[in-house]
DNA sequence: ATAGGGTTAG
């Protein structure tokens, strides 16, 4: 078309011109436009920005919309939404480009609610919006859910004549998926034109993204596969289609069959797996990743983080935060919070607080992973100490960071502090306790053995108490050997969970402990004629690096022998001293051992015999030099508490327990 | 004629 128009350019009448020439633009302002433009774009910094600014309004260009345009993407590409504001409402020509920058920067910059409030003063405006407008307006109508709107929205579209244009109408089918209405989406997808379709895979890609959303994965594939062509993108969507419904070696596969895997697809796969309970292989992953060159981002790092926190893996941790210092990554708040979690579960709170304070964008998840990291390390001082420098700093707490308050409470047998705390949280934050909470509270009161009081609260409650609630009161019942308590709380528990495994178990541990043998096998009985199965307790054992794992009573291990020996070593020692010989007597007993020996040679066996007789099923104990126990189940947490000053390794309940809703098939709570 | 654009990881 140019070319064109430059054939027919009327070369012939020149002269035309000087009869009505064009007022020429001052060069200067010329000049001085383009010369602030190019300011504009080379700067780095807000502060920078505001200068240039500075000038400009000195120089009184108010009326040029293409500086404050300029501007206004200047600053929202710097993330500073709200610069780009105050330069829109200083500057007084708003049309259809400032209107556009506006609306763009806000919603790439989350702020949904002011862009679409922006649009609609740009319909009140009567400036009409384009092409380039709704791809944003659509996108924060998305972020915000806002199906109704969308629909209107997608009238006006329609009233503007840009309906076909490719970029609209990925944005509509992108909403429409997010928004949830996938028939919409399919419907704006199929009365595409085959020209849309062919132009942009973005819109199959869209579309196949929703499908897996909904967990429409057939469908997802059919469309995959009758694409005319295929990018990167469309591969991701579908394996991330599967790992959301849980497939993750579909995922697998189909990840080994992407032609150019790019960092998406990489992070795809190792948070993907992650979220599966795959932990391993999502660090298998995240190195195999590194050793093919391909380099990390943000938030490939804080996935692989993640998954070595879920599993205590403190070497892969460490060799993750090394990539980290040796290629220059910037620690900003989503690694600082990522790594400070890992060191805390891994259970080098020391580390997680140098970390802490080489952090300098601490936000309220930094704060929560660092109090979190003490609160479960025994350290009650340090969290509580933390949570009010938190305050201080004009972080506003939220009801996960109470959680961590509370545990600290719970831990350290502060229980007046942990109800005042809660008093707290409703009244100076306005903030609603959840069940968890509650739980908690339930926990600390029953430990302290103020049971009745337990008890009274959970009747006060606000919300109707759950088998994790009343699993609580139990197991503070059979701490403190208040049998009718326990009997009362065990039949709500089987009320509440007549399938569950654990309402027998713990009933029938209370009938175990008090001698009542009948009643045990009459509860076994119920069990097996209701056809209850328990699984069978799994243990996991990290000794000197390498992981140990056996069934309550198998001979398999090839230490097995040995252990066994020690084991009734242990248990006659045991009854000798007039002990029960349970999980907390061979805590107690290796602890002895230790300050006798050090534990020289015999801290894998001794940890080997403890895995064998231990009631907690997939619990792991790690022993490196010093002995460690680490274990979320409510017997070892006690004993845990008991001794705060040595170091705890916690480790992701839900790794190694058996869990459905919340509850452990051994018969603890969380 | 004119400034600038869509997706997938959490």
């Amino acid at each position: 078309m140019k070319g064109l128009h430059l054939l027919f350019r009327p070369t012939t009448f020149p002269a035309k011109k000087t009869f009505a020439p064009p007022p020429p633009p001052p060069p200067s302002q010329n000049l001085t436009e383009t010369h602030f433009i190019s300011l504009i774009h080379s700067s780095k910094t807000t502060k920078h920005l505001r200068q240039v600014h500075a000038q400009i309004l000195r120089r009184n260009l108010l009326s040029s919309s293409h500086l404050t345009t300029q501007l206004i993407s200047a600053s929202s590409l710097l993330k500073s939404a709200d610069y780009s504001l105050s330069v829109f409402k200083h500057f007084p020509l708003k049309n259809l480009h400032t209107f556009n920058a506006l609306i763009r920067g806000l919603a790439e910059n989350s702020r949904f609610q002011t862009s679409i409030s922006h649009f609609i003063l740009m319909l009140r405006s009567s400036v009409r919006p384009d092409r380039l407008t709704y791809p944003f307006v659509l996108k924060s109508v998305a972020n915000l859910c806002l199906g109704c709107l969308g629909m209107a929205v997608h009238c006006l579209v329609v009233r503007s004549g840009v309906e076909f244009n490719t970029f609209v109408r990925v944005s509509l089918v992108d909403m429409y998926v997010k928004v949830e209405e996938l028939r919409l989406a399919m419907k704006v997808f199929d009365e595409s034109p085959e020209r849309n379709k062919c132009e942009s895979i973005l819109l199959w890609n869209v579309l196949i993204n929703g499908c897996c959303k909904v967990g429409d994965l057939g469908k997802a594939v059919e469309l995959f596969e009758g694409m005319p062509e295929r990018n990167s993108g469309s591969w991701n969507s579908l394996i991330n289609g599967f790992m959301g419904n849980g497939d993750w070696k579909r995922a697998v596969e189909l990840f080994e069959q992407i032609p150019e895997k790019n960092v998406v697809s990489w992070t795809t796969m190792v948070s993907g797996l992650c979220r599966n309970g795959e932990e391993e292989k999502a660090l298998l992953m995240f190195f195999r990743m590194l050793d093919e060159g391909v380099r990390a981002n943000d938030l490939t790092i804080v996935s692989a983080l993640s998954a070595s926190a879920k599993i205590g893996a403190l070497e892969a941790g460490l060799r993750i935060h090394n990539y980290i210092s040796s290629n220059g990554i910037r620690l900003n708040s989503a690694i600082g919070t990522a790594l400070v979690d890992m060191y805390a579960k891994c259970g080098n709170i020391e580390a997680a607080s140098l970390v802490f304070g080489e952090t300098r964008e601490k936000n309220l998840l930094t704060w929560t992973a660092m109090i979190w990291g003490y609160a479960i390390h025994g350290k009650v001082e340090q969290a509580l100490q933390y949570f009010k420098q938190m305050m201080y700093s004009g972080i506003k707490p939220d009801g996960i960071v109470f959680l961590a308050i509370l545990t600290a409470c719970s831990h350290s047998g502060q229980v007046d502090m942990g109800l005042n705390f809660l008093d707290s949280m409703t009244l100076d934050y306005s903030l609603d306790p959840t069940m968890k909470h509650y739980t908690l509270i339930v926990d600390m009161l029953g430990r302290a053995g103020r049971l009745d009081e337990a008890l009274k609260f959970i009747h006060r409650m606000t919300i109707t108490p759950d088998f994790v609630i009343w699993g609580a009161l139990f197991c503070a019942c059979r701490a403190h050997k208040n049998i009718e308590m326990a009997e009362l709380a065990s039949q709500r528990l089987l009320q509440l969970e007549p399938k569950h495994p654990g309402s027998y178990i713990f009933l029938s541990n209370i009938y175990a402990a008090a001698g009542r043998w009948e009643d045990v096998e009459r509860v076994r009985t119920m069990m097996q004629s209701r056809s209850i199965k328990k699984d069978p307790a799994w243990s996991y054992m990290e000794a000197d690096g390498q992981v140990h794992s056996f069934l309550a009573g198998d001979h398999a291990h090839k230490h097995a022998k040995e252990i066994y020996l020690k084991l009734e070593e242990i248990v006659a020692g045991a009854r000798e001293q007039g002990y029960m010989p349970g999980t907390e007597w061979v805590l107690h007993n290796i602890e002895e051992e230790e300050k006798e020996d050090a534990l020289g040679g015999h801290s894998e066996k001794l940890a080997l015999a403890f895995g064998l007789i231990q009631t907690a099923p997939r619990t792991t104990i790690r022993i490196v030099k010093n002995l460690r126990v680490c274990g979320d189940c409510h017997s070892l947490m006690k004993y845990a508490s008991k001794m705060s000053q040595r170091e705890i390794v916690l480790r992701d309940i839900k790794r190694f327990h058996h869990f459905k809703d919340g509850v452990c098939s051994c018969g603890d709570y969380w």
